[in-house]
RNA sequence: GGGGGUGUAGCUCAGUUGGUUAGAGCGCUAGCCUGUCACGCUAGAAGUCGCGAGUUCGAGUCUCGUCACUCCCGCCA
C-alpha cells in the first residue's frame, strides 16, 4: 500500500533549495532519480521540474524511515520531511544547482510505486527515439526535455506580452474550416450533419485574420495550431504552431519592424541573449544570386560569383554551351580547402546532384597553378579572369556547377550551406538574421502551363510592379518578406490585396475562374467590397523558432507528443481505425484497396 | 512516389569467412557495504537476432520480400 498524501503541504520544489535555506525544515516531493544504499546511509536523488536535490537517511537518525528507504526505486513518487543541512566537508557536489545541501530525512512517504522504467531517464545514454516516443510522459520527465518545454512557454508568454503590449487582439478562428485551391493538402473532417461534405482543417487562419482586419478590429494576432497534410521532415510535422500576426493601416516596413522588436523579446527572454533591435535585408533576387537560395545562412560568407560571361567562349563545351544557351555557370571560393581528398570532392559532387547537378567541376590552387580536371581546357586569360572573379590565392578550392539558373542555384546554394556545416564555419550560438524581400508573385509551373502564387493568391504585388500584371506577370514582384535565421525560414508574410477588382485579376492570372473564385473564396471577395483597409501580416513558425532557440535539429524535441515520419503518433497510436457504425453515420464507406 | 541509413537482452551496442551453448556495459533481482552523487563489491535472472520466405548439412551473418524508425529528393501557397 502507497501512503497518503494526508495533510503533508510542499514547501517548495527539489531545485529550489539554496544554502541560505540551511536548518530550515522543509517538505519536498518528486520522483527518484537515483537511490545509493550504503547499507547504512542511504542517498536518494529526488527529482522535479526545477532539479534535482540529495536526501540523506541516516538509520541512526531515524531507523523507520531509513528501512521504508530501502524499498525506494527508480521513479517512485516520494515526499519528505526534513532539514536543510550542508554537506560534510569534501562532499559538496559542484555539478548540482543543490550540490552544497542535502536534506537530513526525518520523515518519508512512498506516494506511489513505479514498474521499472523501460529506459534511465538520466542524461547519460542516448535512447532511440521511437522508443522515447512510445513512453513520452516518462521521456518529457527528463531534465533536457523539460527544458526544451519550458523554454517553448517562455517564447509564448513572451511573444503574447509583447503583441498585447503593442494592441494585438488575440481572437480564435475556425479549426473546422472549408478547403481552399493551391497550397497544401488538406486534413479533411467528415460532416456527420452534412453527409458526403467535409470540413477541412486550416493550413493556416489566413482568410480569417483578413476578415478580422475588414472588421476593424486593427491588429489580430493568435498562437494557433496549423495543419498541412504533406510529407514529413526534420523540421516539419503535420500540426504545427504558428505565431499568427495581422495589422490594419500598414506597409511592409511597419510590420517588419514590430516584429524586429518581438523577436528581439523573445531572444533576451528566451535565452538571454540580445540581438540587434534592426535587421538587414536583403532581397529575394539578391539572395539567389549571392548565396543561391530564398533562405541564406548569413553566419558565414562563401557566396557564390557568376562565370556564364567569362566561360561563354572558353574551350570547356560543357560550360561554353550551357553559357550560350541560357544556362548559368557560378562558382564559390572554399578558402583553404584545396587539401580535400578525392573522396570529399565525390561526396559533394554526390550532394550537388541531389538537387539536380549533372556535375561538380573542382579546381585546386596549388602552388604550381591549377590542379584541375579541366584546367587543360582554359587558356591562361580565362583562368587569370577566374582566379580574380572568385579571389583565388593558393590554398583555395573552387567549386563549379553549370546548368539551367535554377538548378546552379539551388545545388550550389546548398552546397555553400553544407560546407558552411562541414567547416565550422556556422556556429550553433551564432545567430543572424535577415529579411528577404521583393519575393515574385508568380512562379511558372511549367508541366501544368499556369502560374502558381509563389506566397499565397491573396499577396499584394509591389506598386510599381501592378502594371506587369496585364504584361508580364512572372517579373511582378510581391510585398513579400520572410525572415530567415540561420539559413532557416522562421517567419513569412505579405501586404494582402484589399481591393476586390485586384484579388479577382489575381485569382485569374492563376487560373481559378470566376465561378471557382466564388464558390471557394467568396465570401473574402464579398468582404473586400465592404471596405477593407490596407493590410498585411505574417506567421512565425513557432516550433521552428523554439528549435534554433533549444539549438536543436529535431522538431520532435520542442513538440510534447510530436508525430513520426509516417504521421503517427506512437503513443496513442494514432491514427486508427473507426467502427463500422461510425463510418455508416458518416455516409461513408471505404474502399476495398484500402485495408 | 524515389534514394540512403538503422533494426541482436528492458536500454546502448559488439558479433570475424555461414559453423559448438549469441556476448559486453548499463539497468533489473538478491546479498554485503555509514558520505555517496553515473557509489562500490559478489552472485543471478534476462534473447521470436524486426517479421516472412528462400539458398545451405548448417543462417544473427547470404538472397528476395515485408514492416517499423530515421535522413534526404519530390511535396510543403
Amino acid at each position: 500500500m502507497n501512503d497518503t498524501l494526508g495533510n503533508w503541504k510542499r514547501t517548495q520544489l527539489c531545485g529550489t533549495v539554496t544554502a541560505e535555506q540551511m536548518g530550515q525544515d522543509v517538505c519536498v516531493m518528486g520522483w527518484v532519480q537515483r537511490r545509493r544504499d550504503h547499507g547504512g546511509l542511504i542517498f536518494i536523488d529526488l527529482r522535479d521540474r526545477e532539479g534535482v536535490l540529495q536526501l540523506a537517511l541516516d538509520p541512526d537518525r531515524d531507523l523507520e524511515s531509513h528501512k521504508k528507504a530501502a524499498q525506494v526505486r527508480n521513479e517512485f513518487v516520494v515526499a519528505v520531511k526534513g532539514k536543510v543541512s550542508p554537506r560534510p566537508e569534501g562532499t559538496v557536489n559542484p555539478k548540482m544547482k543543490t550540490g552544497e545541501v542535502e536534506i537530513e530525512v526525518s520523515e518519508i512517504k512512498i506516494l506511489n510505486r513505479s514498474e521499472t522504467p523501460p529506459f534511465m531517464l538520466d542524461e547519460f545514454g542516448d535512447v532511440a527515439e521511437n522508443i522515447r516516443l512510445k513512453h513520452r510522459y516518462l521521456d518529457l520527465r527528463r531534465t533536457s526535455v523539460q527544458n526544451n518545454m519550458m523554454l517553448r512557454h517562455r517564447v509564448t508568454r513572451t511573444v503574447r506580452n509583447y503583441l498585447d503590449e503593442h494592441g494585438f487582439i488575440d481572437i480564435e478562428t475556425p479549426v473546422l474550416t472549408k478547403s481552399t485551391p493551391e497550397g497544401a493538402r488538406d486534413y479533411l473532417v467528415p460532416s456527420r450533419v452534412n453527409n458526403g461534405q467535409f470540413y477541412a482543417l486550416p493550413q493556416s487562419p489566413q482568410l480569417f485574420k483578413q476578415l478580422l482586419m475588414v472588421a476593424g478590429f486593427d491588429r489580430y494576432a493568435q498562437i494557433v495550431k496549423c495543419f498541412r497534410d504533406e510529407d514529413l521532415r526534420a523540421d516539419r510535422q503535420p500540426e504545427f504552431t504558428q505565431i499568427d500576426c495581422e495589422m490594419s493601416f500598414v506597409d511592409r516596413d511597419d510590420i517588419m519592424t514590430i516584429m524586429e522588436g518581438m523577436i528581439a523579446r523573445v531572444f533576451s527572454e528566451g535565452i538571454g541573449v540580445e540581438i540587434p533591435a534592426s535587421l538587414p535585408r536583403i532581397t529575394y533576387a539578391e539572395a539567389l544570386d549571392r548565396y543561391g537560395v530564398d533562405n541564406p545562412d548569413l553566419r558565414f560568407e562563401l557566396e557564390l560569383v557568376e562565370l556564364t560571361e567569362i566561360v561563354k567562349d572558353c574551350g570547356f563545351k560543357v560550360f561554353a554551351e550551357i553559357a550560350n544557351k541560357g544556362g548559368m555557370v557560378k562558382a564559390i571560393n572554399v578558402k583553404g580547402a584545396s587539401t580535400f581528398s578525392r573522396k570529399e570532392l565525390d561526396d559533394l559532387t554526390a550532394f550537388a546532384g541531389i538537387y539536380g547537378a549533372k556535375g561538380m567541376a573542382w579546381v585546386k590552387i596549388n602552388a604550381d597553378g591549377w590542379q584541375s580536371p579541366i584546367a587543360k581546357f582554359f587558356v591562361p586569360e580565362e583562368l587569370k579572369a577566374i582566379e580574380q572573379a572568385l579571389a583565388a590565392e593558393e590554398g583555395d578550392l573552387l567549386l563549379f556547377v553549370a546548368d539551367s539558373a535554377k538548378i546552379t542555384n539551388e545545388s550550389l546554394g546548398r552546397l555553400r550551406q553544407h560546407l558552411g556545416q562541414k567547416l565550422g564555419l556556422a556556429k550553433k550560438d551564432d545567430y543572424s538574421f535577415v529579411w528577404v524581400t521583393d519575393f515574385p508573385l508568380f512562379e511558372w509551373d511549367e508541366e501544368e502551363q499556369r502560374h502558381y502564387a509563389v506566397h499565397h493568391p491573396f499577396t499584394a504585388p509591389l506598386d510599381e510592379d501592378v502594371e506587369l500584371l496585364a504584361t508580364e506577370p512572372g517579373k511582378a514582384r510581391a510585398k513579400a518578406y520572410d525572415l530567415v535565421l540561420n539559413g532557416s525560414e522562421v517567419g513569412g508574410g505579405s501586404i494582402r490585396i484589399h481591393d476586390q477588382a485586384v484579388q479577382q485579376k489575381m485569382f485569374g492570372l492563376l487560373g481559378i475562374d470566376e465561378e471557382e473564385a466564388r464558390e471557394k473564396f467568396g465570401f473574402l471577395l464579398d468582404a473586400l467590397s465592404f471596405g477593407a483597409p490596407p493590410h498585411g501580416g505574417i506567421a512565425f513558425g513557432l516550433d521552428r523558432l523554439v528549435m534554433i532557440l533549444a539549438g536543436t535539429d529535431s522538431i520532435r524535441d520542442v513538440i510534447a507528443f510530436p508525430k513520426t515520419q509516417k504521421a503517427t503518433c506512437l503513443l496513442s497510436e494514432a491514427p486508427g481505425e473507426v467502427s463500422e457504425e461510425q463510418l455508416q453515420e458518416l455516409g461513408i464507406r471505404l474502399r476495398k484497396s484500402v485495408k
